[in-house]
DNA sequence: GGCGTGGCAGCAAACGTTTTCTACAACCGC
DNA sequence: GCGGTTGTAGAAAACGTTTGCTGCCACGCC
């Protein structure tokens, strides 16, 4: 069913058609309203594809992400998705999984697709992959980091006030002994963490010295702890790059048999929903996804829509700043107990195979 | 920059570059290399929709969720993702986000961008939508329910041997007094699960009476676990109608510092990744995000890519298991105290204001 | 009453592909 | 050597829209 049944059926032209569809005011209102009555009865909808190759607008907006399974990225998708209803655009949204093969193919994809731009909310994403999308004047965006040029936005992220209140905090706290589990190195976000922290440390006469390195991921910070743990001059207070980080800490902690936050205190980064339902709920300095997805919707959308000539090339910024929950409190006496590591619950998950009978 | 441009640059016809970029087998090997180099020059991407429009086919499949930030479902959505990338097709996620207008917003988008499939993983979506998509013969892969024609897949869920099990396994702990926190109670699934509950209670002699109302979020459980203990008979075990109403309770329980799993029992539902992290890990039914994924997947690309002949009306099928961890218990002897609501922590969370002077 | 003008509908081209059909060349067999 | 057959490239139509341009009609003005 297309536009010429609609204009049979309401014997006039498709072009007729097409401008009542699109709400052109100088088309004869009667004839509008007959063109309407059709459409509606025939359950028509424009074939999108068919109109953006003649416009040369998609209205689709890539979104590329690190790993939509990651809960801080969600959120961000779900805003963006709104945002997109609201101004009548879909949007492709691709995980890169940290798979070189997987960024090349969002690209690749977002070009096919003739994206009208794309929000790069991952991080380390190839210098040359960019490129393409450059080349072909895509409007992009990005988190951090991006070449300074017109069509391209950068939203700059302020992690040192949020990472400096987080220490200080701690200080006040009475910990000295602070402790920073990194993101992987090679994604600058994590770099950018890190460096934050041992910046705030040494404002406050500290040495950033406990510097380990997770994975932004559970995993990664639960074994992050256990090496933290075998130090001699173990932390009283650990700093996580991420929520996904300082739950794997609180996770493994809970196995140890560390109370949290008696004998240690953590404090997260991001401020994803579940960190208000951790055991204990966490405290950590918030990066409002919410925020961000709005702030990059809103540049693409600019960029997109306004006159290339205006060539504002605004300044984004997300600013990150302290939450306080209850997964810290003042450092213990002398250091927490020696004997964690050895007051291992058991662990591990067992399934249970077949249908059960009754026990 | 278009298929003409390389076929000018190739010095052959247009005919004979789409034929190369396709790897058609009957094009001049020499003149299909010198196609490539040109496409590879100029770094040239074939434009979809336009090839859309021509075939008929939009080599996209819809992915309709409840909502996106619900942990459940991005296991789902990266998994889809994965599949479709290996089979070159692109998604288009909605999140319904249980607001009518959302859903229909979804399906229109849907019909508009022609994908070639849907696959509505969300449920309670109004039958006059879903006719919507029926009426224009788009395939259909459903969750639980749907209609019984050809064209339109149906994942059934056994949802009763997971929580057969649940409830056998709580027993054998010698719970007598089990709650169940139901999900919303106009979505088929939530209902599902309740009646497996009831069924599985009756089954062992035990009668199912403890139940409330949840919202399958975390908000909900926290509630729920408030209603039960205001009960007379406090239940000494809670079964979940999914893993975020158990972290609820879990969060609600630790304020009023009732032991889990000492002095009450929690179950989930789902598996969710998060479910092996929280504290204590979640003894849970396993309903498979992963395989759910592929189900859907591959029913669609079943209905897409095979002779409509063929009518063979597979029957799909995802079976559900319980998987110990550590948020169960013997019950405890006399029913856990009941001073429970009182002991009180701090609660909510504050947020630090500004930049932080030293403190 | 004639001409000019404004308002509005329709024709047709264009968007970037795929694919059918045509055409041409080369080769083979008789 | 010629007709037939096979193999391969190109011309052109089609997909479903939008929109510039043309042209018609009616109205108003002189």
């Amino acid at each position: 069913m297309d536009i010429r049944e609609i204009a049979r059926r309401a014997k006039v032209s498709t072009a007729t058609v097409s401008r009542a569809i699109n709400r052109v005011p100088t088309v004869d209102p009667q004839l509008a309203k007959r063109v309407w009555k059709v459409v509606d009865e025939l359950g028509y909808y424009p074939n999108t594809q068919a109109r953006a190759l003649v416009l040369g607008r998609s209205r689709i907006f890539g979104l590329i992400v690190s790993e939509i399974t990651n809960p801080f990225f969600p959120e961000i998708v779900q805003t963006f998705e709104n945002l997109a209803v609201e101004n009548n655009y879909e949007i492709l949204v691709t995980s890169t999984v940290h798979d070189p093969k997987r960024m090349e193919s969002s690209v690749r994809r977002m070009i096919e697709r003739r994206v009208d731009g794309v929000a790069i909310l991952t991080f380390g994403m190839e210098e040359t992959l960019i490129e393409h999308l450059r080349f072909r004047k895509v409007p992009l965006v990005f988190i951090d980091v991006g070449p300074d040029v017109p069509g391209i936005a950068n939203i700059r992220i302020n992690y040192q006030n949020g990472i400096r209140q987080a220490v200080q905090h701690l200080a006040a706290l009475r910990h000295t002994r602070i402790a920073f589990i990194a993101g992987p190195l090679h994604l600058k976000s994590a770099l950018a963490r890190r460096e934050a922290f041992k910046v705030s440390m040494t404002e406050i006469g500290l040495s950033p010295e406990l510097i380990v390195v997770g994975d932004h991921r559970m995993e990664g910070g639960m074994s992050a702890l256990i090496e933290l743990e075998s130090l001699s001059n173990r932390p009283t207070a650990v700093l996580c790059s991420n929520d996904m980080t300082a739950i794997g800490v609180m996770r493994e902690a809970y196995d140890h048999n560390i109370r949290i936050p008696d004998d240690l205190s953590v404090v997260g980064f991001d401020d994803i929903r579940m960190a208000e339902f951790t055991i204990p709920p966490l405290t950590t300095v918030q990066m409002s996804q919410h925020e961000l997805a709005k702030i990059a919707f809103r540049a693409l959308l600019n960029e997109v829509e306004c006159e290339p000539s205006s060539q504002q090339h605004h300044k984004y910024e997300l600013i990150t700043s302290l939450v306080l929950r209850r997964s810290t409190a003042l450092a213990p006496a002398g250091g927490h107990a020696t004997t964690h590591l050895k007051a291992n619950r058991a662990t591990g998950s067992r399934k249970i195979p077949a249908a059960g009978s009754r026990s």
